[in-house]
DNA sequence: TCTCTTTCGTTACACCCTATAACTGGCCTC
DNA sequence: GAGGCCAGTTATAGGGTGTAACGAAAGAGA
């Protein structure tokens, strides 16, 4: 009931349940979150095994809420950077920057699914979030972008879009930003540009471009 | 010594290694290569546990030549696509097909990779040669491409092609081709469009158009 | 054919992990 | 101050990888 005030307990538990996270991620950030382990967390937390079990019900509910935390920490970037004025290229860059300074965590979200996990329905609003900014980044940027059978496609299958009166083509933009960042950017994290010798800051930086025209 | 002449000893070694794989690939594709379990492999043949370490020395040895028939595979569809006439855009198909046939199997090659994994010499030696159909292609396609920041460091940055002789224009495209179709398929493997109720054949489209320009 | 050696497969074990059950001790509320 | 709630503990079940030591079968050479 009490809205505000919150008991000693709640704030303990809230905590703790903070520092689980941390060294979650902590270890998430050197390892991988295939390799997370409880038991390791309780160890560097000083208590036993089962106790974590009273924050996080399993392992894969402390994974949900490290996936919830990223994308609120990437809707939060983009967000702001937005509200600051960025438009489509500085946008695809806070991107980059916010995937390059955590690896694991942009896997997380974007990578190969954990096998048994089932996406909350409060991450596809955090990720609708992301997308009404990028809808509204290319309101207007204003592109002018051709007809194909995707776009007739779309016209009729738009249910999603956050924003309704935003154009079809505007979508198709949206959604062609994210696929094609998102092709470099998991290439690149995954490791798979290593030995080539590549500046992928450049390639990317081609790829954004092609995001304007 | 015996070049040609295997023995029976080894043609029973080749088999079972076989039989091995065969239940690995059908364990992954229902549950992921993260809940690969070896002893459940074994359990599944009839012989128990520590038996299979005979056949692969440990469960990084089974993933890393799961991964290598997997670019066997994909490298093979490719090349015999090719090798009948197709064109950029048919190999874009190709690949998609390959990809959806047994996602898993995709995600296993460009997805998130296992945390102690390193990749062996001889998958990069593949990559290389799905990258050379690529190449091929592109030269016979003959599409004009603008200079860019990227295009200028890839001319000095390309010790990494199978094709010495090909213009660097070709290896950009090659790799746009690469980033881009992996952009839209990976998300869709990993279930990110769920929801969305998009035509994913459609956007996969646009993209193989947008490779063409 | 008989023996020697190599290889296969077994059980036993050590050591990780997740997760549950049963119990104890402390804090908070009434 | 008494009782309930909750954190944390140990014990335990059940799964996994991987090693060690042993038995059994199959091939090689005399």
């Amino acid at each position: 009931m009490d809205s505000d005030v919150v008991s000693p307990r709640e704030r303990y538990r809230a905590q703790v349940q903070a520092e689980i996270k941390q060294h979650a991620w902590q270890q998430i950030a050197t390892t991988g979150v295939s390799a997370l382990s409880l038991k390791a967390i309780a160890k560097h937390l000083g208590m036993s095994g089962p106790a974590l079990y009273r924050y996080f019900a399993s392992r894969d509910d402390l994974i949900t809420a490290l996936i919830r935390d990223a994308y609120r920490s990437l809707a939060a970037a983009v967000g702001e950077a937005y509200d600051s004025g960025a438009d489509i290229a500085a946008l695809a860059h806070v991107v980059r920057a916010w995937a390059l300074s955590d690896p694991h965590r942009y896997l997380l979200i974007y990578g190969t699914p954990v096998p048994g996990y089932q996406a909350p329905p409060d991450t596809v609003a955090l990720s609708q979030e992301i997308m009404a900014v990028l809808i509204g980044a290319y309101r207007e940027a204003d592109i002018p972008s051709p007809d194909s059978p995707f776009g007739a496609h779309l016209d009729s299958h738009r249910h999603w879009t956050p924003d309704p009166t935003a154009p079809t083509a505007v979508l198709r933009q949206a959604l062609t930003f994210w696929t094609r960042l998102h092709g470099v950017l998991s290439l690149e994290l995954a490791g798979h540009f290593t030995g080539m010798d590549i500046d992928v800051a450049l390639l990317y930086a081609d790829e954004v471009d092609s995001l304007l025209r």
